[in-house]
DNA sequence: TTGACGCATGACAGCGCTGTCATGCATGAT
DNA sequence: ATCATGCATGACAGCGCTGTCATGCGTCAA
């Protein structure tokens, strides 16, 4: 009973007649291998089930088809849509992804991209901008295309998908202020670089509508969620019972304000304006429904590894170009006060 | 400005002064170096920068430090939860991760598991005991440790980790039963093996109690959302207005129901009891708070990459071992039918 | 007919590392 | 003093594949 040795490209190669290279061709170059020599190949394949070794592969080419995904955290579901992206444009294609999380701590992204890196990769995805300088320098000698999601807004080490987050925030901000609501605040949890900006965005948005005097702001570093939302609420009303609408970073966030103001017989929108962020599926499913500020993360994570495949084509936008996929407001029955 | 070659073993090994394969001892076996020559390397790496290169790792040694996962969908946020726990596994270990996803078809999970194979992987984790007649062959000649988890029923082809959905689903719709409710009906989505086994349970749970003539089941292969819950809530109050409970194949479906219930001003729990399944944190933020019947799908993931880790030391449960991680009903005010 | 050219194919070496076996040296028992 | 023992280290070959260059053959213009 001993081992079944493993198939290779040379026993492939003697069952189809040739020589181990026109097989190896004949993988990634079909063109160039003739018809007849193809098929022959082709059923040598099949026969002995043959599958690459992909370490050998990666050593003698100095290539590997593997894009490696850096996010701070898989439990974060913004980057469960991202991640759906990912594999969604990852169909059809031979590429793999490694994924690796960082845990918000910069110096394990660091290092997390320089291991990747060393396995040479066809491509690199990274959440964010706020890399350390060793990171970025590391990057940018990088000799693969390096995409760096979620957010736009400085120059991009090579390419960038993303929207502002300081602008989207702007605008929920600007929406409950349109929508006559005179106390507003910001919830937040999870307080990543992402999530300061949206802070900033709110902050402008009053100081600029001349309500800039107070700081009403209830944040937590704790990951978000629906518990949370309501607990940072209760937090709120408790320290500034005036509030009449709040801001929310997260969307579950917003549906736990929401649950919060139930059990309060606090009115929505009436009484209390709720916008949330991200636009989650959920949001438009609840009652009443909730406003949130739309992003597209599917997109981002599928536009990545697009923008990944256009470059190993040699084609795709050169390096420093930025895609703003920008955001939309979606006003729904939790910020009409009119309704009330 | 030529490109700068890569930092090799060998490199370390001159400025150590000792030879390649000394250093390679080190980075694998510290103990087997004496302390002084593993200091001089130790030196030699961190001024070169140097990091191993996997792939060349791989072909000398015919092993990999990768654990392949291989689920169903990203989507489904379920495995978000598991993928949480795997990465929460990995910490401190050289392990790292490559991640298939099926999208439900046992022809693309055994090519996904042919492939994965092919790289001599750590160790290798899919989802669910339903693998094609020809995955389970080639996970049973598997050399690496195999993990199934998400589900224990059947004999595990290696190792298993998860619960019985069937006794799961059983014991949900027993409560209801137990708290009252005479009229209760399934909701469900995304009917995967595991859902099936759960709509097995409630309705064998049905049966034994008498009320197996009906069969009170609204479906759909749609992935879950709490959109859904509330469409497929809005069907079966259509089909079957006498309807005073509902079992959720999963939590948004549940958080669907509700807001849907609340939309057509049916009281809950009194007219309405709802019981959702996971037990995802949210429910217990809902107003009312949402019963639910509870899985640890973070220990699933967690305790699969443990089981896969104590291999590699040479530990571990044997061959055909099982792990039963239960469920817990959390009963909550959605199905408190007397304090209606 | 001849030579240049393009196409399909092949030979060779080597990617960076590790398994295996061999070697040198200090130690302690005889 | 001699030899077996154990430890630290090293030499060698090769994992499976691909980059580079070379070869053989048929085709076409002159």
């Amino acid at each position: 009973m001993e081992k079944t040795r493993k198939v290779t490209l040379a026993d492939v190669a003697e069952i189809a007649n040739v020589s181990p290279i026109t097989v190896s061709r004949a993988l990634r170059n079909p063109d160039k291998v003739s018809p007849d020599a193809r098929s022959r190949i082709a059923y040598a394949i099949s026969r002995l089930g043959y599958v690459p070794d992909p370490a050998a592969r990666a050593l003698a080419s100095g290539r590997t088809d593997i894009v490696g995904v850096i996010i701070p955290s898989v439990s974060n579901n913004v980057f469960a849509d991202v991640m759906r992206g990912i594999y969604d444009g990852l169909q059809d294609s031979p590429l793999g992804v490694q994924l690796g999380t960082t845990r918000y701590v910069p110096a394990t992204e660091e290092q997390l991209i320089r291991v990747f890196l060393s396995q040479r990769p066809a491509g690199l995805i990274v959440a964010g901008h706020d890399q350390s300088a060793g990171a970025k320098t590391l990057l940018e000698n990088a000799e693969c295309p390096v995409v760096q999601i979620m957010e736009v807004g400085p120059p991009p080490i090579d390419l960038a998908i993303g929207l502002s987050h300081y602008r989207a925030a702007y605008a929920g901000a600007q929406h409950l202020l349109d929508m006559g609501y005179r106390a507003p605040a910001f919830l937040g949890a999870q307080m990543d670089p992402r999530s300061q900006r949206r802070l900033a965005g709110f902050r402008d948005c009053l100081a600029a509508a001349g309500m800039g005097g107070e700081d009403p702001v209830v944040t937590t570093p704790e990951p978000s969620s629906v518990t949370l939302g309501g607990q940072l609420f209760a937090d709120l009303m408790g320290a500034r019972p005036q509030t009449d609408a709040v801001l929310c970073n997260n969307d579950d966030l917003a549906l736990g304000v929401l649950f919060e103001a139930q059990r309060r017989n606090i009115r929505v929108p009436g009484q209390m304006g709720i916008c949330g962020f991200n636009d989650h599926e959920m949001m438009s499913a609840a009652e009443p429904p909730l406003t949130s500020v739309g992003t597209d993360r599917f997109e981002m994570g599928r536009a990545s590894i697009q923008q990944i495949r256009d470059r190993l084509a040699g084609q795709g936008h050169p390096r420093g170009h930025a895609i703003d996929l920008g955001f939309r407001l979606v006003p729904r029955a939790s910020t009409a006060r009119g309704k009330a």
